[in-house]
DNA sequence: ATAAAATACATGTATATACACTTAAAATAA
DNA sequence: TTATTTTAAGTGTATATACATGTATTTTAT
């Protein structure tokens, strides 16, 4: 159990690792993209911090600074919601999506190659994790 | 297998966050935490900080400066070894000891309480991820 | 023995995490 | 309507990661 729970936590850096180089070659990191992915999921529409915070996988990602660094790329646009002033909306810029797109394709294929993984195995896996965290989120 | 990746990423940031709520009581971070238990595996040996890198479950965790934070609280001892100047050999004092001691009896009742694993299903997780990897590291 | 290469650690910088606090705006209560 | 509370986002701080660079020491080659 012990041994799982470093074993969970040294896969985790492995995986974030290999992504992270491939990203590097766009000038991303993992969490950037993974903020640009969130954003692609509801394209066209625009989507305001708090619901790209809520889809993170690290709930405590700091969105707003992340934000930041796309906007100076120009990869996002961000706006006051006109609705509610509170919120920001963010947007993908066509940079954005250009970029988004040949990324993904490296991530994809980084997989297919380095991950030694049946779709059996990964379905295993998917649950003994589940139940690990005991399906409490 | 894409899903399965965010799965353990999931899954290593749920368990840090759970583990550092606990290590938060005794004002230390996980990492802090790891770096007193390899010193503690070798106990009462002293480690240089080569030695104490290469055990981390993140292999890029800049070891020097985590170090500085135990040695202000005084958890640890640093010195320049002997042997070879360019080393510094890092000894853990009575209270970094005691301290970890508390600690990781804390950690272990967490485990127990909140991981909803056996011992089959945690070989069978070990295995799988080290299948994912493809047992090269 | 001296020069070159390698090693161990420290340090600098950009980004991220974790969490507290601030501010503006919206929702609710009085 | 006005006051209070809640919400959304931005900002500040300490720590960590990832990686490049610097510096002293040791090893190796010549």
């Amino acid at each position: 159990m012990q041994k799982a729970s470093l074993n969970i936590l040294y896969t985790a850096w492995w995986l974030k690792t290999k992504m992270s180089t491939e990203l590097k070659e766009y000038g991303l990191t993992h969490e950037q993209y993974n903020v640009l992915r969130i954003l692609k999921g509801k394209f066209p529409e625009q989507m305001c911090v708090k619901d790209i915070s809520c889809r993170m996988i690290e709930k405590s990602s700091n969105v707003p600074r992340i934000i930041d660094r796309l906007v100076i790329k120009k990869l996002v646009k961000r706006e006051t919601s006109a609705n509610d002033k509170r919120e920001t909306v963010i947007t993908l810029t066509q940079s954005g999506i250009t970029i988004l797109g040949a990324t993904t394709e490296k991530i994809n294929s980084l997989m297919q190659e380095t991950l030694c993984i049946n779709k059996n195995d990964a379905l295993q896996l998917n649950s003994l994790l589940e139940k690990l965290r005991g399906n409490n989120d």
